[in-house]
DNA sequence: AAGGATATCAACCGCATGATA
DNA sequence: GTATCATGCGGTTGATATCCT
């Protein structure tokens, strides 16, 4: 929805009106004011929604507060496994275009993935010294997180499910499966991470029978854990008391391991 | 309990692009 | 064709929260 046409007949800009902007936090009033304006008038034409709103902020600031954080479909709390792998995979294919990544994850907005990236991912890529965008870091996130995040996220399928059946009064719900986008491809597949089809297909959608939108434990953390899947490194197994020290690990390790 | 370190996230900035006059 | 304005995007910053010693 759009407005069309001004609803505010004044042309005086706030600077015109010796207005100073306001910048920094908002407060609740303020949110107030623009959701009530928008929800009235609808998006668009900022910044003259902000003046005729009567708020003492750019256009800019307007619009980026609606999308981020007004917005009724505005979806908050953790990002899940599934969402985090979807990040991953569209990262892969789209690099930092954060807002069309963000298409894809109704309800996030491209500076929480954005966030999400540089504050996790970004993170642990440092931390294993290598560059975040280096085929190193990719094979990794390939090879080892993804797969484990996947089979976390089948874990935790299979155990909501095994929940539902023994809870009798529970209505059924149809499992949501879990595609096999992240297995171990052939070490010369270049063209993309996965060769499989995308991620975003079938996640997209499904993401409301989460894994849990309370699990704090970052993907990294959980995919780093020893599991059946047979994907750990045996020097990963010192992350819980280790911790993401110097030594841990080195990616030579982790290299030489998936060569074999 | 205090203080420093680190993580998180909301908000701003500059730039690019498209629409319109 | 050009100037101006609005919008959108990605990068960066700063405030706050949380963790750790």
């Amino acid at each position: 929805m759009e407005i069309h046409g001004s609803p505010c007949s004044s042309a005086a800009r706030p600077s015109d009106e010796g207005m100073d902007l306001r910048r920094g936090p908002w407060t609740a009033d303020e949110d107030l004011i623009l959701m009530n304006y928008v929800t009235t008038h609808g998006e668009g034409r900022w910044n003259s929604l902000a003046r005729c709103a009567g708020l003492r902020r750019t256009g800019k600031s307007c619009r980026l507060r609606w999308l981020n954080y007004l917005r009724p479909d505005v979806r908050r709390g953790n990002i899940t496994p599934e969402e985090q792998l979807l990040i991953l995979e569209l990262h892969s294919r789209l690099g930092n275009r954060w807002s069309k990544i963000a298409q894809h994850l109704p309800g996030r907005t491209d500076n929480e993935i954005k966030n999400y990236w540089r504050t996790r991912v970004q993170k642990h890529a440092k931390q294993l010294r290598c560059d975040v965008n280096s085929k190193q870091f990719k094979d990794i996130m390939r090879y080892i997180w993804m797969p484990r995040l996947v089979e976390r996220i089948r874990e935790a399928s299979i155990s909501s499910f095994a929940a539902m059946h023994q809870n009798a009064a529970a209505p059924l719900a149809p499992m949501q499966p879990v595609h096999p986008i992240a297995q171990p491809a052939p070490a010369n597949t270049t063209d993309s991470l996965f060769s499989s089809p995308p991620v975003s297909e079938s996640f997209t959608g499904s993401r409301e029978t989460q894994a849990g939108d309370d699990t704090a434990v970052d993907w990294m953390q959980e995919a780093l854990l020893p599991s059946p899947g047979g994907y750990a490194c045996p020097e990963l197994l010192d992350l819980d008391h280790g911790g993401w020290g110097e030594s841990w690990w080195s990616v030579d390790d982790i290299w030489l391991q998936q060569q074999l």
